[in-house]
DNA sequence: TATGAATGAGGTTTCATTCAT
DNA sequence: AATGAATGAAACCTCATTCAT
């Protein structure tokens, strides 16, 4: 959707990631959003129907960047574990580096009454996930008594969480190190055991 | 905050959570909560700061709920693993009874900016959790090698998004037994391996 | 509902048919109607529910003002031909002050489909000459053969119709007193033919 | 003004006329108008100056329709009286027909304060009764003290208000042949009696 | 002639909050 | 403590119109 980064489109969605990162959905208004934007405000609504029909493009923009991060990481991971540190690693970056347009897209998705947007904007990283779980497992690296789709989604969300926990919520009692690899560990113990 | 529920600020607190879990936070008005409780609207700002004061109260007011059903539900559970078993059970039900305030809640407290008030409103839980880990650890009920603040946090997380994907987000491919069993089993190999 | 004519009411009420009459209702906006009227714009909405409710009450106060003035000049008329002569001399009168409130009545309840209202609104003036007939046909002062109903509306429409060519139209090929007394004599000799 | 309909200057106006019909004009947009004419928004303004200027022409093109019945309908009447009959049964058809356009136009006209336009728009219909009342005054049917151009008015008007008060006001209190019996009498005692 | 993307002024309406009673 | 009329700021969105192509 948005190639050129400097068509109308891509100028008012960065702006708009800019403004509502800063204030928030509600407290974001169209008319400072199209001044940032540089285009005037009727044309807003030629390419957004509404203020919150925003939001799942800025989910959409997230997540695209984020997955693209995350294969360009993992590539030429020699391992499922070194893929996990790897995704682990990078949820934490990006949390950190755009926890503002997190919080706004998983209340926006949720205040719009939206939630049936989310799995689909999630469907592509969970749907990658699941490729590198199925390709451990025939190398067996972990074990093939599990459910792959369910485990895909449990272990993406439970990244984010504790990623989310650490810089959104502050829940700082332990270093940054230790607490990725309690993460690393918690997983890693759920799909070797028997 | 108010034990007889009958009281004003109750009233007020409950029509907020009926209007509120309709039609979202933004979307409700002040005069309609207190249409529906029943007093002026100059009576509201006696009890409430504000229209944003109310979340952090509802937020309580649900938690508390959640987490005296938990209590009383694992009241005399032999093992941990059916304390576990409960708290994933009672998630459950409560996250089906009760989607759209956790929806508020979650987005209402990010909306605000007030992220840290979860902590808070979570942390009676968090700390019931732990003790009963502590306790399965003493029994050596699950492996001593764990940082059991994070643990219960994580677990208690883990649940709920489970219980959310399933009843929020829609993700029903499984039965919901199946459901509950692998998130079982999940939590558990990590518990007990070593 | 407006008794005293200084309450917010009668306010909005006034100032809405100031500044209606000049500009038309489109082009009049509330926030100039409030500033007449001297109070706050959030004020408007207390009393009407949108702009277009002005027009119901405008042509119900107009209607009302008109009939006042139709019964007192009216009073003490020897004969059912004075009457006519009266309200004949009296719709011209108010044709001629309140053109523009006129033409915004025809064309605010027309363009809102809220023609129903008409009839309501013109009844109770409908029904007073009604009642002037009948006692006309009683002292047969006029051929009882006729539909009283149908004649009073007719009647009025008949004359203000030609009031409103003259005035609002521009109709003005002949003088005033000539164009009245063409109307008297349509209308009576309708009345008295056999 | 055009001859082909299919012109884009017509596609314009019957497009115009359907979605004026049914919103008003004030609701109807030119967006809307163009999308049915099937032509670009730009299009409108090379054949139309704005919007309101749609008013004069829709009024325009629905007088001749209605004059060109009205005279087809009338040929070869053998005396005034069946002429007044079939105008009268003319009229309440077409009002019925074009019951929208008819509030719009009278409407439209009255809400851009462009009434003069009224008179010329309705001119040749005026003008065209004026020759059949002086035919029948010549051909003595009718009593020649009257003033014929205003007669000529005053009936059409007459006429067309009963129409509408019954097809648009609603007013229904005796059947449609009681009511058209009722306002032919009306006129032709007006018309015959000395 | 025809197009349609872009404009941007401007209106209606909502609503949290206040304050005199 | 309770009321609720009044406030007035501010936001969204529409839409007639223009103009470069």
């Amino acid at each position: 959707m948005q190639d050129r980064p400097d068509d109308k489109y891509s100028r008012i969605l960065n702006a708009s990631i800019e403004v509502i990162s800063e204030k928030g959905l509600e407290k974001s208004s169209v008319s400072e959003i199209v001044k940032k934007a540089g285009i005037a405000q009727g044309t807003f609504y030629l390419y957004f129907s509404s203020k919150s029909d925003l939001v799942p493009a800025i989910a959409n923009s997230l997540l695209t960047k984020i997955l693209d991060r995350m294969k360009r990481k993992v590539q030429g991971a020699e391992s499922f574990w070194s893929t996990l540190d790897a995704v682990i690693d990078e949820t934490f970056k990006v949390t950190d580096e755009h926890k503002d347009i997190i919080v706004l897209v998983y209340s926006g998705l949720a205040v719009n009454h939206s939630l049936e947007k989310w799995e689909e904007v999630y469907r592509p990283y969970y749907e990658w996930l699941e490729v590198e779980i199925s390709k451990a497992v025939q190398k067996e690296e972990i074990l093939p008594d599990i459910n792959v789709k369910w485990t895909s989604r449990t272990i993406i969300n439970l990244i984010e969480n504790a990623a989310e926990r650490y810089y959104i919520g502050g829940e700082r009692d332990e270093s940054l190190t230790v607490y990725k690899e309690e993460l690393f560990k918690f997983i890693r113990k759920s799909l070797i055991t028997d």
